[in-house]
DNA sequence: TTGAAAGCGTTACCAT
DNA sequence: ATGGTAACGCTTTCAA
């Protein structure tokens, strides 16, 4: 069923039909109802290319998604931020399309879009420090939010963003303040802005609280379970390892966990472990928790604030860009953070 | 740049230009070479939209995601499954859409899909036992691939599908041999077809071995963190606790840890987990592993499968059916799932 | 309040 | 081997 020949079902012309349903002021509200009526009936649907190649809006917002060439997996809160996007999305009557870039040359991919007049605007995922996909998309006059921020770009953008440095910062103190000194810090690859701003807040409560930063304590690398895994053991078998152990991602922290069980410790008594990325909030009741931090719900709702945001700047693209801070919730305890043993 | 500025600065015609641009045989070498050079050099792609409108294909598969109204989460593997399907879609020209629905009436959103005209193919995700929607799709003449399966369908329909069945059934035998008798079992929803499969999987082979099954073993939830830690505490807080656990999901088993770890067990000693879903490949290297299977890598595998077939059904609608099984990988070993200490 | 017709950027048919 | 033109399904301008 197309616009024609609902209008001829109806004996109207396709410009009445049209109007009615898009709400135009100038037609009777007869026939509006008529014709709102006659279109359920049918399921008649405007076809998505032909509306937009008539508007020059395609009602798409893109995603471009890097993965590493090494590892295929995909940052399990990806799902999470989307399913926040796409709340907003449906709101705003948006869909969404996504480009997974292998290697990451994603600047292509955006020009890409563009090009093709795919989308209306994109989200920026896993910003780099200084990434220089932000100037890129100024330039381009491709409407877009940042999801995280980028260290180094001084030109104004749109971002969401949870509050990394801080979420690190309290954790970390909250282990020194249990007695722990040796504290490893499992973070996420160091080019990513997000990690850096994790590391940040790590050493902005070591040197705060005056305790020494050991190097070979701090690991970075992409947040795997492999990861996780391998930089336990070694630090296990250093001379001095960590009493307490903060991890940047959910999925590290299984194979940090993994590693230790591996060595017959016991968790919460000869070692401490701290997972940012992780939902605990059902551990909140009331009695003493494992612990932690800053929660797949928090990127959710990062993800309808993007999306929204985004919305408004295709409305009015001459608005000052937007930025939202989230902080991170953090839950703590003790039964698994205890003081070290002696 | 659009197709007619295109032409106009290489002095041809549009029907040239798109000939030469589409690799029809009917033009030659020589404006071809010099057309390509243009189109490179001025970045031009041709407008999407447009492009469809004019052959009726959208060149984009749909992906309708189900999420439940109470967990907002998304499943991890999601993630992987998408970027398995974009790598394919990628090869075969294919954008890629979500459309994500809350309270699971997905049947309307593959009506609005089609009706729209947005896409020319779908994936459908998370099939439930006896899943109306195939027979709709079927009805609609919207080629699909089910990712899974559905029981209690009769018509052939197109899936790719991991041996749910298979794995589990020998996980549970592993368990059983190493001489445990009440082993856990905790599922996804049973209204999805792959949990009913599983489940399936853990009672034949409780019966194979004559080991009685426990209706108090086995629950079956949405598979949350929230959902692992609290039964297994129940459990544990049973007169005969389990000696193993089998989950479903590497979420679910974050609970299931964090539940031992608070009451004070053992892992390993104590108490086995094994856990699906997971990715434990690096494992492998010749000593003793905690365990398990099946893994988000061949979901990503399903998704690159499941994408390639859906490109072929596209361009050739009066198929057969394709069907694909994948088997799970089954990493076995000792260290944390010994026998029961009594 | 309604309708005719141009236009959006392509492809594909029919000529040449 | 190349070009003119209709057609895809909608919105929007202009007229009535």
């Amino acid at each position: 069923m197309n616009l024609k020949t609902l209008a001829e079902q109806l004996g109207l012309s396709q410009t009445t039909v049209s109007r009615a349903l898009n709400g135009y002021p100038e037609v009777s509200e007869a026939t509006r109802l008529r014709v709102e009526q006659a279109a359920e009936q049918f399921g008649y649907r405007p076809n998505s290319r032909a509306k937009g190649l008539a508007t020059g809006r395609a009602m798409m917002i893109g995603h471009v998604i890097p993965t590493s060439n090494k590892h295929e997996m995909v940052n399990p809160v990806f799902g999470d931020f989307v399913a926040g996007a796409s709340e907003a999305y449906a709101k705003f009557g948006y869909d969404m399309m996504f480009a997974r870039v292998r290697d990451g040359n994603t600047e292509q991919a955006y020009r890409e879009l563009l090009a093709k007049r795919a989308v209306d605007g994109v989200v920026l995922q896993g910003p780099l420090i200084n990434d220089s996909r932000i100037a890129l998309l100024n330039k381009m006059g491709l409407p877009f939010v940042v999801h995280g921020r980028s260290t180094g770009v001084s030109a104004p953008y749109s971002w969401v963003d949870v509050n990394n440095k801080r979420a690190f910062q309290r954790a970390t103190e909250f282990l020194i303040d249990l007695g722990h000194r040796r504290i490893a810090l499992l973070n996420g690859l160091e080019t990513m802005d997000f990690a850096q701003r994790r590391r940040d807040g790590y050493v902005t409560a070591m040197e705060d609280r005056g305790v020494p930063v050991d190097p070979a304590l701090m690991r970075a690398q992409e947040m795997t379970e492999v990861f996780g895994h391998q930089e336990t053991m070694a630090m296990l078998a250093m001379d001095h390892p960590p009493t307490a152990i903060l991890t940047s991602s959910m999925i590290t922290a299984i194979g940090v966990r993994r590693a230790i069980e591996e060595s017959g410790l016991k968790m919460g008594r000869d070692i401490s472990v701290i997972t940012h990325d992780d939902d605990l909030s059902y551990l909140k009741n009331g009695r003493d928790v494992p612990i932690f931090t800053a929660l797949r719900s928090s990127v959710r709702n990062a993800g309808e604030i993007a999306a929204a945001m985004l919305a408004e700047l295709i409305d009015s693209p001459d608005q000052p860009p937007m930025n939202r801070m989230l902080e991170a919730e953090l839950v703590v305890g003790s039964s698994t953070a205890p003081a070290p043993r002696d």
